[in-house]
DNA sequence: ATAAGTGTACTAGTTCATATAGTACACCCC
DNA sequence: GGGGTGTACTATATGAACTAGTACACTTAT
């Protein structure tokens, strides 16, 4: 998995903030697990180590991560970091129907279209 | 309607852009309606010229609106534009979706409470 | 104690997008 | 002509993002 894509136009701390969160909630990152060092992965994605730590210090601030000095960063990841995020993406869903409605959409043919084309889990 | 918030952190031809495109599929701003003109917006809004022509330009690239020069800009609001921003709106939903199902959703979780949630158009 | 690894905290500088300021020109209509 | 319109420049300022470099404190292993 790419962590960085440098042709996005979002900002490298982003991306990996982005990324990370994805493959903590997704399980492939699990709870105690360590994070490449801030050097190392500084050296892994040809950027620098202040902007890897710029990514840490958000992911620790959101609570997926947790930081011991002198050893490293490690993976939190709790049942209720998956419940924020299932909230969230509700609610975002949520938005973009209010957003439908205001253009003349019905629920009916949102749910229509996005219950044909869905595919279910693996 | 408030076509700048200056707290915004998103740019403000973004969001001019953005708030007129909302008018414009909302049908508040209906085919053929002239556009206010670079510089009074720029005073109503206390922006530059620049700005706003900036927007309008991505409003015109987009095909909202069609310019004519010495006289304005002019709202162009045909069913394809409705048309295109709902299939948009769909697959924003979608990817939602698929970002829901990787951590652990099931299409019926999301459908009962975007069903319950969501409240219908006027 | 030493060395090598880790995070943390600075300062300084570069680059780029955004926005402003000002000017000039071409077009349309009265 | 005069006043409205869009268009096209140059120049400048500001802030975010990023890079570069240095220094220090902590942990672990030797």
């Amino acid at each position: 998995m790419n962590l960085v894509n440098f042709q996005d136009s979002r900002p490298i701390y982003e991306q990996i903030v982005e990324n990370f969160k994805i493959q903590i909630l997704k399980g492939v990152l699990q709870d105690g697990d360590q994070m490449p060092s801030v050097r190392s992965l500084a050296v892994e994605l040809s950027a620098n180590p202040n902007t890897i730590q710029k990514a840490y210090i958000e992911l620790e601030r959101q609570g997926y991560i947790y930081t011991v000095k002198g050893k490293g960063n490690f993976v939190r990841a709790d049942q209720s970091l998956k419940e924020a995020k299932k909230n969230q993406i509700i609610a975002d869903i949520k938005a973009l129907m209010e957003e439908a409605f205001d253009i003349g959409f019905t629920k009916e043919e949102i749910l229509e279209k996005i219950v044909d084309g869905g595919k279910a889990h693996d």
